[in-house]
DNA sequence: TCTTGAATCTTTGTATACAGTATCCAGTAT
DNA sequence: ATACTGGATACTGTATACAAAGATTCAAGA
């Protein structure tokens, strides 16, 4: 006899994935800044682990370009404006596609619900001026209508290039009037994806993408190779599994 | 005393990097066959190096999806046809999009010059009716004009999703009349970049993938699940630095 | 004959040891 | 005082050792 729809059971990570889920959260939350450099002993000390999963964290990101090598060591890379734009550009190929595949489904309330709470989390958090909530709504926002894109693979490229500008939001989301541009573009796609319309949700996204990229260009000036780093954001004192807090 | 010009010496790459070169390579061109375990010991043993140099090699590899997490070991991931699909969706998102940029710059003879060698390689090897050099020419036509993109993210995304599904091409270009559909598209595309013309480019570029998806689904047939597998390619034995010719 | 159980063997996950190389610092000579 | 040199130090790249988890095999019992 065969016990039908049984599902696998959990199985512990491995510590070399929970080191790179560690590192790559850190560096999009702007925990790891960019230009410092990334040391396999002191990040293992830290970890508590040996140096080896670190290194295999370590060149997984690598290889996602989210950290870059710097000669010997790893660095998370102070991304040019060129780089920024090069992002986008990239972004704004398959962000708003993605989208699109998503609508379809979005006409349904309960298929968009999370969406829906994240655009209000992000509200909220506007409205009570609170910078990393509403970063994290924000963060929310995408996540929930990528859980309805039916590619894989289009949903991971889309993450990887999210994350490698994540932490660069700091630099402009800190300005009240662009939180305000993000929360309109963010209820327009919404708006677009209520009424189950791809092409409409595409161009908000893209519209909304523009804006993104606009706002980085006016919050570092017109010079074209200036670093871009985003400011160090509080240190809070979790006491998870997996910190960097040595 | 400063002696002038003097180049930096070549620093031989890292054992890593080049297991990670190898395999790729080998996972690429269908020497390594979708559904073959990959054993950390045995590679270590054919390439003469440890299993460290290995073991990053493979979770690289997974990091880019050309290999999977088969519960233990890494497998190379035999392909349904749904996952071809996904993965021709975000080539098509992207690829058209980066030949249009090179576009520009493809009005100059110069410029051009080792795309349209490349052309005359793949139409030299289609009348010669060889078909391991006519892919092989069809990947020097895309390295050519990937070269000339100016968007470094760009150019991985697109080599990377190529590569997911390079080794399936022998399922259809074993087909002399594929070959011609192909080689008549490569053409078009060349035309394109010729005239300067981005717009003909992408829209070249969209028909030629649109074409090679069809062809997969044409020498699979119509069952939507049914997993892929290139056939084997005759083993040649080379004696290079690194093979996996054990 | 089919199932169950144990023992062994394989293979991965992690830690650590070792070697090579770059960086830093101090000492010495000019 | 400054510039060069030599050595100590720190960090990475690679190999290897060790442990734990799974797979496989074979035999015994129902």
């Amino acid at each position: 006899m065969v016990v039908t729809s049984l599902k696998p059971v959990e199985r512990p990570l491995a510590l070399g994935d929970q080191v790179y889920q560690t590192l790559r959260a850190n560096v999009r939350n702007g925990k790891i800044l960019p230009g410092q450099t990334l040391q396999e002993v002191q990040l293992a000390a830290q970890l508590g682990v040996s140096r080896t999963p670190v290194r295999e964290a370590l060149t997984r990101l690598a290889s996602d370009g989210l950290v870059t090598s710097d000669g010997r060591s790893f660095v998370v890379p102070s991304l040019s404006l060129a780089d920024v734009d090069d992002i986008y550009e990239v972004r704004l190929l398959i962000e708003p596609e993605a989208l699109r595949r998503v609508a379809a489904q979005t006409g349904n309330a309960v298929v968009r619900a999370p969406i829906m709470a994240a655009l209000e989390a992000s509200a909220a958090a506007h409205r009570a001026g609170n910078n990393e909530n509403f970063m994290a709504a924000n963060a929310l926002f995408r996540q929930s209508w990528l859980s309805l894109v039916p590619n894989p693979r289009l949903v991971h490229a889309v993450e990887l290039y999210a994350d490698h500008v994540h932490h660069l939001r700091t630099l402009t989301l800190g300005n009240a009037k662009v939180r305000n541009l993000v929360l309109n573009g963010l209820k327009r796609i919404a708006k677009a994806l209520v009424a189950g319309d791809g092409d409409a949700a595409a161009l908000a996204m893209r519209n909304h993408l523009n804006e993104a990229r606009r706002s980085f260009i006016a919050a570092v000036g017109l010079e074209p190779r200036k670093p871009l780093s985003a400011t160090a954001s509080k240190e809070s004192k979790t006491s998870k599994p997996m910190t960097l807090a040595g």
